[in-house]
DNA sequence: CATATGACGATAT
DNA sequence: AATATCGCCATAT
């Protein structure tokens, strides 16, 4: 018997994650890739959207790299990505680089139970 | 199985 | 700060 549900494969994860990025916010390649089970697969993020970006329909706009800026080539893509996070509200700095603390998703932590520590102070 | 690829990330220089 | 180098690893072939 085949497993009920077995696991996905990390390009189907990966896929989910970047659906749920929200207008006006970005994920770093390596953030989709620990939510997606593997901290260090961010590479294999860039190869995801390479392949299925548009298949997928994917909002690839939203995924930038660690230090807040397009990973794209200029004439190769990052005009368009900019333009897009522009259109949704992301603002870029002198150094044309976004401000992951005030753009960046942030999403709840769904994990299992067995957290709620009643009178834990932190 | 052996190699190649890749919109990365961290570190060294 | 900018560039070079290396480590990583899911998929493709």
């Amino acid at each position: 018997m085949p497993q009920p549900q077995k696991s996905l494969t990390f390009f189907r994860r990966v896929v989910v994650i970047i659906k749920k990025i929200p207008r006006g916010q970005v994920a770093t390649y390596g953030q989709i890739a620990a939510l997606a089970g593997n901290p260090r697969a961010a590479r294999q993020v860039a190869w995801v959207l390479h392949s299925a970006a548009d298949k997928e329909n994917l909002p690839w706009q939203r995924v930038i790299n660690s230090q807040g800026s397009i990973s794209l080539p200029r004439y190769g893509g990052y005009e368009l990505q900019r333009a897009l996070l522009v259109k949704e509200g992301v603002k870029f700095d002198s150094a044309e680089r976004i401000d992951l603390v005030r753009f960046q998703w942030r999403p709840k932590i769904i994990k299992k139970k067995k957290e709620n520590k009643p009178g834990a102070r932190l």
